[in-house]
DNA sequence: GTCTAATGGTTAGATCTCTAAGGGTTGGTG
DNA sequence: CACCAACCCTTAGAGATCTAACCATTAGAC
């Protein structure tokens, strides 16, 4: 007998959602959560230059991204001001609880992403981060915009559990 | 230069994000969403014992099964009554308009899972399967539970595009 | 027969996300 | 200068999901 594989799409979506919740368990317990831990990424590694580029690094929209710096500023992990040169934009800066943090989510996340890789060699990681990227480009996704992960680029050594 | 990749996990929910919301908009547009989909789904081919069982299928809590099940009731879709035999149990079953909906439904999951699929041969496909099940498996994800298409063995035509 | 624990489902309240609308700021155009 | 479109962000309201607490029913112990 031939064996029948489900949907491609739907283990998928089941695998995100295990992953995704046991990385948040992880995350939670360091006192954070995934939103939280992106937005402290890329604070800290892309300087976004206003909250719509760091909304779409993160994957949520603006009014998402309001409400999680609402939060994050009443913590006391950022701060928010106007641009003197623009009055539109909010600059939004770590404060030192929230290099704290970013430190504290950092060691959380390298260490689950080794676990996470566990048993995978180069070539796997490598074939199934191509396959992924074929997937989202096969239902028109943003081929040109910049994963979350983009400014990693400038600065691998952020996510290194020894870091400088 | 060596390139860098990102955490495998990122680029895993980001995929999934991606992929679901897409999927969800084509649901959309044929009158579902993807958790009235995998209801009918699991309904339809599986016929669980319990709720329980059916919410663990759809990747649900039993609380938010409820809420859709109410809803789906309020659409005339399904029916629920109390098993004779165990009055604790609610027997869960589609009307005729749930088995319209369910074919209309099958049709749209099925054209879009083409369209995943695109470009991608039987053998990369099945190395992806085998890669996210392996994933799962790392972060202590449930092995031994039977996923949400666990049924789809017993009937596969039940997605064919040209079924019975 | 009654008590207690376990099971199945619902309800209540909180959280996260989204879309739509609104307020403030800037830059171009007449 | 006055106006208007574009931009950035916030607020308001709705929907989906979760956990925790709660009824109803059943099964087992005594």
């Amino acid at each position: 007998m031939q064996p029948f594989r489900p949907p491609i799409g739907l283990q998928l979506a089941q695998t995100a959602r295990t992953v995704s919740r046991a990385f948040d368990e992880a995350l939670e317990r360091a006192g954070g959560t995934l939103p939280v831990w992106l937005i402290l990424l890329n604070l800290k590694i892309h300087r976004p230059g206003n909250q719509r580029v760091l909304a779409d690094a993160v994957g949520i929209r603006g009014a998402t991204l309001t409400h999680h710096l609402n939060a994050m500023e009443t913590r006391g992990l950022i701060t928010r001001r106007r641009d003197p040169d623009n009055r539109r934009i909010h600059i939004v800066e770590l404060t030192a609880a929230g290099e704290e943090a970013f430190l504290r989510l950092r060691q959380v996340a390298a260490a689950f992403d080794a676990g996470l890789n566990a048993g995978l060699n180069e070539t796997e990681v490598s074939a199934l981060s191509e396959l992924l990227g074929r997937l989202a480009a096969n239902v028109g996704g943003p081929q040109d915009e910049a994963p979350p992960w983009a400014g990693l680029v400038d600065g691998p050594t952020a996510l290194g559990p020894g870091g400088p």
